[in-house]
DNA sequence: TCGAATTTGTGCGTATGTATC
DNA sequence: GGATACATACGCACAAATTCG
């Protein structure tokens, strides 16, 4: 049996007094200095201590100002389904339900598939799709990007090219699709964790290399098994999660 | 202008020499006592300039052995599938597809409900609930954590109290309800992308706070719509990607 | 097989910078 | 502006892991 560090000593000291209720949400902890008096060591040891209090979420530094109980509600989190049936406008609905306005911007361009591109929407490298970047944003703060490629094959000679011009904008991929009379049904999605690049952090105003969550959304014809839009959607980590499956009714 | 610390001042030489091919990925690198001679500095500089650059991840450190480039090989994906038929013994099936050898440790003991489990398997806090804590490792390296909590009055009086003890040990939790009579359907997933902990990169073998996949999964009667079974899964993020919804058969 | 040398990891003290009140 | 408080940088001592003769 070993001792344990003096620093995790104090963490665990103050961890109990405050789930313990000795401090509450809000009230100002002791300084390092105090800390390393009080435990007869040096402030660093408490530094340390509350390294540890604050990465496990308990507690929050202010530089110059002292540390200070966290309080227990959760920044609010957006969420994000995955129905059955697939809505319309998704974004703007899924935010309007946490009581924020949901806008976004958009830019479309034609381009050609890339390798990865097209392996996801079965085309051949080099063929024709219809690019769109997006920016979301939650009461006009950037909370996600997207970028969706859809082949020119399927939307082509149809009003619907453009997926945020004409009569059919902002209606999001399901209804427009439906226009041209193709039924797209569930999404599949994969999603992985992993840190922003530079741009992406520079844009959704996190730190490089924060977690994030990284959703690869493809869309298929259900008559014909065909891929009909495939998107990369990435969404900051500590705002978002994404939900999967419907909670039963209880009769 | 202020002068770059040391330690950045030598953590970027050795970038440039590093991306500069003067050591190519394999390669051990000056030890941190060497570093320190070199610039006239103590060898925990040289530490700290090792730790930015193993943090970005062009260095990996071995304990007693020395610093060495790390290569650029992109880790093989592990697959977490959510089926709309629940399968048995999901872990060990889904890396058996990956071609890996899947293996878990468990470890159970009775508890009472915190506000937050309560909350999930709807019942009150402080009832009594069987918690049980996984790792589960593929080839004997461990890439996923779980903690799970059932309701001691959906599984009391039955065999299978202990999830993994007796007959009905390791078949997951669909089976194992299904010997009480009780149909789960599909779980519910909540999932997060957030930094691990000091504890979950521990026992995980990555960095705190580099990305995971953090996944609420909640199983339920479909009978009665009443939570059976909850669980907190926690996934390296640079190993995982959940793939949700399946591709339609092409006809 | 074993032990000494080497190397990294952890813990902690001190000095200094910077933000807050 | 002064006092207080946290953040950063660095040096040192010791522990743990590895390597090699």
């Amino acid at each position: 049996m070993v001792d344990p560090a003096p620093y995790l000593v104090i963490a665990e000291d103050l961890r109990g007094r405050i789930v313990g209720g000795e401090f509450t949400p809000g009230d100002r902890l002791p300084s390092v200095a105090e800390l390393g008096r009080d435990h007869g060591v040096s402030p660093s040891v408490g530094a340390r201590a509350y390294a540890v209090l604050v990465e496990d979420g308990l507690v929050i530094s202010r530089h110059g100002a002292g540390h200070y109980v966290r309080g227990t509600e959760s920044p609010e989190l957006l969420v994000r389904r995955h129905r059955a049936q697939p809505e319309d406008s998704p974004f703007a609905q899924g935010v309007a339900e946490q009581g924020a306005a949901g806008t976004w911007r958009h830019e479309s361009a034609t381009a050609t598939a890339d390798a990865d591109t097209a392996e996801r929407l079965g085309i051949g490298p080099g063929e024709p799709v219809m690019r769109t970047e997006y920016v979301y944003l939650a009461d006009d703060v950037p909370v996600q990007l997207a970028t969706s490629w859809e082949p020119i094959a399927v939307t082509g000679q149809s009003m619907i090219v453009l997926p945020e011009a004409g009569p059919h904008a902002g209606i999001g991929v399901a209804a427009r699709m439906r226009v041209i009379g193709v039924d797209v049904g569930e999404a599949v999605e994969r999603v992985r964790s992993r840190g922003a690049t530079r741009a992406e952090a520079t844009a959704l105003g996190i730190n490089p290399s924060a977690p994030v969550l990284a959703v690869e959304r493809t869309y298929y014809d259900q008559a014909t098994g065909r891929p009909v839009e495939t998107a990369d959607v990435v969404m900051r980590g500590d705002r978002w999660v994404a939900v999967y499956g419907t909670v039963p009714a209880r009769p």
